[in-house]
DNA sequence: TATGAATGAGTGTTCATTCAT
DNA sequence: AATGAATGAACACTCATTCAT
């Protein structure tokens, strides 16, 4: 019931959306759905929160397997959440609309989605900054990249989503080589900076 | 005219602004809005498309000067970005609502100027590519690369400007790291690949 | 179960209780509400009902012990109708909802009561009237004004219902006062009639 | 377009009208209504506001001609009430629906319209009490009786609205008698005492 | 040209009422 | 005997849109 409501959102917007339309293609009554949801509003939280907890499940393979190395965990993230795109695909659309990140009240569970996703990078990439020896000040630091990394991924991850299907783990793999390797560099002190001309 | 229905629809979304609204702010009577712009999608479509007319405007840069070295040019069209995002925080999301782009015909304009960002970016690693001796055939394949970066940029700048302030080229040089840097790796033919096993 | 229905109805009005909020006040489901009364009208009708029996009963002395003077039987009554109201004012705002008489059908068990008090105070007037010798063909005649004293006796009720406490007895002796003097003022032929300057 | 919506309310009570119905019985749509009045509430309350002001003009005789007899001048207040029964049948419906007034603000314009009545009352009563010599102190604690008598001419009136018609007069010379008898005899003392048995 | 006045179509929400159990 | 779950029909209210002027 959830799911029929959540494909239409993710479809046209809350806005767009009519109860009566849910209604219908859920093939139940209105008011059922304002004796389990209460309201509009309360039933797009409870899609998004749905599929934001689904989300934030598969992706706990980041985390989980400690004693894997970082790569190849941050490369079974990437791979669970190309795994959700394609098998759930109106629920990202949901979490990741096209052309933004979701509003405020409404969309805070898409917002707690994406914060778990950087979350779990930012300690995959203090793991291996810890294992390269980084000074643990500028480990604290790692934050914001991690949130460009994971704004990254959902990027690449929308852009495939909307796209002509390519193969999961190429499209994957382009995401894992720009951000590991970056971080590669970037540990390693190579850098672009303003004014020094190209690297 | 259009600054006030632009102001309005970026504050509050396309769905929440009605009619009404927008001639009593501007202070017109309603038919004449539909005297000038024909329909309510159609005046948020002129909306955001002189908003977009702007970006891609500031964006040109990223273009001209076809002497500097590509990374200096790209990193030029970021900090337009920013710069963008900061001094017409409207404009901005008007093009990249936070919940997403109304869908449809109507968000056209929105998707027209990332479209434009895009190709400057795909334009730009071309260049590049070509510069170190890529093989034309996989020049052809950056589309979608470019349109990734171009997604990130606009997570980035928006994220950037509603959280708290830091100092814009610390926010855009870590886009720009990440970008470049793996950009680079990658056609130097570095790269991660499953299974290896490398940190 | 009566009971809790008739309190809801009685502070609100029909139109503002639903039956959902008179079966979550009574402890019992909606469909047992149908099984016992059928229908929220007949709910309503079996309140009043009970409220307007309840009263009559009440009322009964205003006959009984036909013995005692009419004036100590009007008396007795009055203290019996603001008891009533002391102690029953739900029931009694059911039957005399303040700004009107209650409404045709549903009302039917308020008309009822209001009728039994107006014969009960005709008959009383019937006897003193014969008592004191009147013609019998004007007794006959006494049933508009046992109205008229029945509705001043409601409005002074409600009145006193409604406004802060004075004494039972001092309100009820007010109408007593008014009721039976004037109506002995009557029955000595004194009365103003327009055109005769004041009495 | 009051006139149509203030005879719907009257006929069937506020609850039992429909904006549509309203609206179609009008002739008009129903944002019409909305322009000009706002609300249900509003339009309720603007028909009762209507109807109360016509009252409270035809009872202003009450106070004018301050130089005729208090009496007379509270039976032409009482014509007056009656008249206003007959000839405008559904603005007194409005204004004491059977069935009682819409609680809350909706029936705030019948309460003012009583409220005026009672004062008008009140004043006419001081002034015969104080014509008598009647303590000034005494006179203070006028004000429940003449929202008595208030209350009852309102009952009274209606009373007589619905059902056979009797003349006018006969029916308000009854509600006269009995409140100016039963007045002037206390004004002068007389009045009945418990236990004191007379008849 | 520009608008005050008007509306058809549709919104989210609620309610009295009824099955299946 | 009693109910959880469900609904058809209606409600107040709003909106994008259009005439008559």
């Amino acid at each position: 019931m959830l799911l029929a409501a959540a494909d239409l959102f993710s479809e046209r917007g809350y806005a767009a959306v009519s109860m009566d339309e849910i209604a219908r293609t859920c093939g139940v009554s209105k008011p059922l759905l304002y004796t389990y949801f209460g309201s509009k509003e309360a039933l797009f939280a409870a899609c998004a929160e749905e599929a934001g907890a689904e989300l934030r499940a598969r992706l706990r393979v980041l985390i989980q397997g400690a004693d894997a190395p970082p790569a190849e965990r941050l490369w079974r993230g990437l791979l669970a959440v190309f795994e959700f795109v394609e098998h759930h695909r109106s629920s990202w659309r949901l979490l990741y609309p096209p052309g933004g990140r979701p509003s405020g009240e409404i969309g805070a569970g898409a917002a707690r989605a994406r914060d778990a996703m950087a979350e779990q990078v930012e300690t995959l990439m203090a793991d291996t900054a810890r294992g390269r020896g980084l000074p643990e000040e500028m480990i604290e630091h790692l934050g914001p990249l991690a949130r460009v990394f994971t704004d990254l991924t959902i990027a690449a991850a929308s852009e495939w989503a909307e796209g002509p299907q390519e193969p999961r783990e190429i499209a994957a793999l382009r995401v894992m080589n720009l951000t590991w390797m970056g971080f590669g560099d970037m540990l390693e002190g190579k850098g672009w900076v303003p004014g020094q001309g190209e690297v």
